[in-house]
DNA sequence: ATGGTCGGTCCCCGA
């Protein structure tokens, strides 16, 4: 059997609830991450996405932030519904849940990194902080030997290869070197970035600014990633960036990645 | 072309 699952950044699930609706039934993911929701919890309008079969948790918050996962299996556990370590941090950007698939369990998790601009400054300091607790959570994820996949906006361009133009996006937070050697060091533990597994491919994007026709001029970067535990690795069959999502009306400015597994 | 666009609200801020 396969289990597919996708990362979105919808920037608003009231504002997208059409268009998320759309996207679930043409592209039928088993689980879907969902951030930037930007509603709390019980204002999250989960009746409708349960019609199409979906246990739906979520972590909100008003107006910012926000994660949540959809899922047409059982949902398990909610094992985190917030990074350890963050006392003073009540932003809600984090969401970890066991699923059911037929293979056995497969943790999946939603996530929305701070953007830490304007850089340097004390949102870089709290984006890198929070880059630190994930990676402190990717590490004892590992230990356990399941197949993890970490799905979410990273808000970071981890190559050049990942956006239009390297020189319009220097010193930004999403490109400095604390940020993208912060992602690197989760690969480094031993999570492959599923879109890399695939060779070759490079200046395909995930997000497009609304501002200065950035779709229509193909000005994109590359920040949505599912990171994947070897026991995830191994059973990648193939990962799509769904980019035709972003020319749609009402659109939000990231579109959906969705890896396929044999799991 | 030093602008441009969204979403949620606080008529500005975050992205």
């Amino acid at each position: 059997m396969t289990l597919s699952v996708a990362s979105w950044n919808v920037n608003s699930i009231k504002a997208r609830l059409p268009t998320v609706l759309d996207w679930l039934k043409d592209a039928r993911p088993d689980v879907a991450c969902l951030q930037e929701i930007t509603t709390v919890a019980a204002a999250f309008p989960a009746m409708e996405l349960e019609d199409l079969g979906s246990n739906v948790k979520t972590v909100g918050q008003k107006s910012y932030n926000g994660v949540a996962i959809l899922s047409r299996l059982p949902i398990e556990e909610v094992a985190l519904t917030a990074l350890p370590g963050g006392e003073d941090d009540d932003q809600a950007r984090y969401v970890e849940a066991v699923i059911s698939a037929d293979s056995g369990p497969v943790r999946v998790a939603s996530i929305y990194l701070p953007n830490g601009n304007p850089a340097p400054g004390p949102k870089f300091d709290y984006n890198i902080a929070w880059r630190k607790r994930l990676h402190a959570r990717a590490a004892q994820l590992l230990a356990l030997e399941e197949a993890v996949i970490l799905a979410g906006d990273y808000n970071v361009i981890p190559r050049d290869a990942d956006v239009h133009d390297p020189a319009a996006w220097e010193g930004d937070a999403l490109t400095r070197p604390e940020s993208r050697d912060a992602f690197a060091a989760i690969k480094w533990l031993g999570y492959a970035d599923a879109f890399e597994q695939v060779d070759g491919r490079a200046h395909q994007y995930t997000f497009w600014d609304y501002q200065a026709g950035a779709w229509n001029k193909n000005n994109g970067i590359r920040i949505d990633h599912l990171l994947l535990s070897p026991q995830a690795g191994d059973r990648l069959k193939s990962v799509e960036i769904h980019s035709a999502v972003r020319g749609r009306e009402k659109a939000s400015d990231h579109v959906p990645v969705m890896g396929v597994f044999d799991l």
